[in-house]
DNA sequence: ACCTGAACACCGTTCAAGT
DNA sequence: ACCTGAACACCGTTCAAGT
């Protein structure tokens, strides 16, 4: 079929379009003129822009998928997924808010579900509670990394004794107790790393 | 300060007109026709469209904190907090996504991460690892609410057993395994709740 | 001090017309 | 079968002008 593979060539200028200027860089104007087409010849190959979204989710899936590996233990397994995960949210930062904002029902979307529900298989949860822990799992690590990537967790960037400070002696006083914490800077590789320790570690503390 | 009730009003009628027509019917013009005025009578008091944003997620955050209690046990407490963040993207299903997308700096925020602090600490969180854990908390509940409001999670109800159907036998053996499972309809609530008290289990099994 | 009208430079999308 | 040009109904935002 070769409309796929002029479908796959606009996705992949879209991707590039995003992250060279942002999700909102994005215009089906701008979009065509990467390709050398004017807006109006993008619609018959991948619909409104809507599905063209729908289309970024796909590809960042489609790109996650190599990553994640057939053997090793399972934990192994569970931790690659992990990784994987982060790293495109580094390749495609714009991007990567679409995940968290739109089912996935791609072929490559479910084979990547299905390496998650074997190893939590392999660990011994039993059949009834692995799509459950499979959300739980998927949901931390995406919404981690759309979180860094969005710049949710580096408020505490704008000094964060100041924030304290505009607070009454009596409130946020576990703001003040940890204060030496908070005005170190968090080392977040190492933290998502820690994250997934303890997910592992709940999942092994509940089922073996 | 009279300045502030103004501002106060135009995020009020912004998150109103997000539950009505979504975030994408939350344009100047219509904000605008809502509270009776121009267009452009609205730049000196939210400044540009980033500003409106900012000040919806602080908004939102205002209407979870009273919530959060401040007494009963720390269990109890984080409990709390994450049903509260799970009802909030009831009520705004629209808006809530970008809870996700940008940090949260106003002293109602700073209140409600240290509600969690608190209840960490109580728990027995070591002070290094608190705000890790509150990070991971939170980016779960934010995360699960989010996928719940924009359907991520309801790819699965366009037909599990036709999804799996299209793969050859040896492929997705872990879903044809779950068939069972998948084609029953998860209860949300149940799961949310299942997960809070997994992520309990977590801190008691790693810290006390 | 606060709001308005008109204007600018964009959007997504439609549709008839071209080849 | 695939692409284009022109057009429509919108956007966010600026800025001079009004009161």
């Amino acid at each position: 079929m070769p409309d796929d593979d002029r479908k796959r060539r606009i996705l992949d200028a879209a991707l590039e379009l995003a992250d060279e200027r942002g999700l909102a860089g994005v215009t089906m104007r701008a979009l065509a003129q990467k390709l050398g087409v004017t807006a109006m010849a993008l619609y018959p190959h991948i619909g409104d822009k809507e599905g063209l979204f729908d289309g970024l989710v796909d590809r960042m899936l489609a790109e996650m998928l190599p990553a994640v590996p057939t053997d090793g233990t399972a934990e192994e397994r569970l931790l690659a997924v992990g990784r994987a995960a982060r790293e495109l949210s580094r390749r495609h930062p714009s991007a990567y808010a679409l995940l968290l904002a739109r089912p996935a029902v791609t072929p490559d979307a479910v084979r990547l579900v299905d390496a998650i529900y074997g190893a939590l298989l392999d660990l011994g949860v039993p059949d009834a509670e692995v799509p459950r822990v499979e959300r739980l799992i998927t949901t931390f690590a995406l919404g981690y990394a759309a979180s860094e990537a969005s710049g949710r967790f580096s408020a505490g960037t704008i000094n964060p004794r100041g924030r304290r400070a505009q607070f009454p002696a009596d409130e946020v006083s576990a703001h003040r107790r940890l204060s030496e914490v908070l005005d170190r800077m968090p080392d977040w590789d190492a933290e998502y790393e820690a994250d997934l320790q303890d997910l592992l570690l709940m999942v092994r503390a509940r089922w073996s």
